[in-house]
DNA sequence: AGATGAACATACTACCGGGTATGTTGTCAA
DNA sequence: TTGACAACATACCCGGTAGTATGTTCATCT
């Protein structure tokens, strides 16, 4: 998990291009998306993407894999933190929320990548590698899964089946990738306030206390 | 809204296209899914969609309000009813989760649409109709903002942003489509205890008391 | 019986997009 | 200076797909 500042910051061509192809990608679907219009949209030609990446499948699985490191970027400091289960859930979840705001193009490959496997929309090449980014993905998961388990346990969180609340909770958690648009002259702190409301919704729906 | 019992049921040759057309839209997104394709899962060819259907989009359109028209009947019977605003969004609720878990390939394709409009993925020809659909799925999502509002005036519910609150309470509702599967061996009850779990998730994120 | 049209199937076209093969330019080391 | 390689651009191939134009079958009406 020790990715280089470069890495995360995506000062590169290679950068360039990942970013690039997040963004349309976002806006218009996977299948919808073509190489060409993401050239385009870096002022290039196609012979630039294929240079840095072999094909369009593993394009859109390194667009994955760096949303992924982000997210795990954004929730180490709060994982191990001392205190209540409720106190780590909530830093870990508006950390999660945040980078669903900030990092949207990426979030929303993942999210797509996560829908292609389980509608098995992928080629048996692609699973090889397809398979170890949804591992990936659901560690991530279980580190939000084992805190409501944790804290339950302690009784600060109330419900019934922890599949489907974790299921629903996540939905709320990422649901900002569907729906949020920056508005013009927003400030961070604009963004912090509408990732709190969500956490807060998301703890109601654990039966934590506020 | 005075659909016939035989356009609710699709006990024709057009409601069979427009089943299987939601089945691979669910399955393989709407760009990635050929009519070829949709032809050949009902033992045809694209001759037979071209008859009924002037293009792939307007069947797309079609599975849309399909979807849409399904919910409002399955809504209808409970919106006007007595009873305290908790009650009647309780009724709301449950049949409308029950329409997501039932209706999977039609309301996975009402979500597409909607996403596709908001990504402004559609030719200026599809926007009149499709503005049409993204109207009555509006009115159709209004009908629950307006019981949450006098929800909230009433003190059965609490929460600080309307907009917000919505988006978050439908993205909980509407989750099934993504998440759920018909396990072997499953009945109605069990589905049943499955919508109750995701309503009392949304119903404690509006702040209501169980 | 013959005409007519609905409900398809068949055959075809035009185009787009992933992938490849090859050319071009700048840089840097020996 | 030159050769070698990275980092692209250009030109092309080819499979797939939306849409069309044209046959074919069968039921129904007169």
């Amino acid at each position: 998990m020790s990715l280089s500042e470069r890495e995360l910051t995506l000062e590169s061509s290679h950068g360039d291009i990942l970013a690039a192809a997040a963004e349309l990608f976002m806006d218009r679907g996977y299948a919808a998306t073509s190489l060409d219009e993401v050239a385009r949209s870096l002022g290039a030609t196609k012979g630039r993407i294929y240079h840095h990446f072999p094909s369009k499948s593993v394009l859109f699985a390194e667009v994955f894999r760096h949303g992924m490191a982000m997210n795990y970027a954004a929730i180490e400091p709060h994982r191990h933190l001392a205190g209540s289960p409720t106190m780590r859930w909530r830093r870990m979840a508006f950390a999660h929320v945040m980078q669903m705001i900030t990092t949207k193009p990426f979030q929303m490959a993942v999210w797509m990548g996560v829908e292609m496997h389980l509608r098995g929309a992928t080629t048996p090449e692609q699973r090889t590698v397809f398979n170890e980014l949804i591992q990936y993905r659901k560690d991530y998961g279980d580190l939000f899964r084992s805190v409501i388990i944790d804290g339950r346990e302690k009784g600060e969180f109330d419900f019934e089946d922890v599949s489907v609340t974790n299921q629903l909770m996540f939905m709320t958690l990422n649901s900002p990738i569907f729906w949020y648009r920056p508005k013009t002259g927003e400030t961070k702190a604009n963004r912090e306030d509408l990732a709190r409301k969500v956490v807060v919704c998301a703890l109601r729906g654990l039966g934590g206390k506020e």
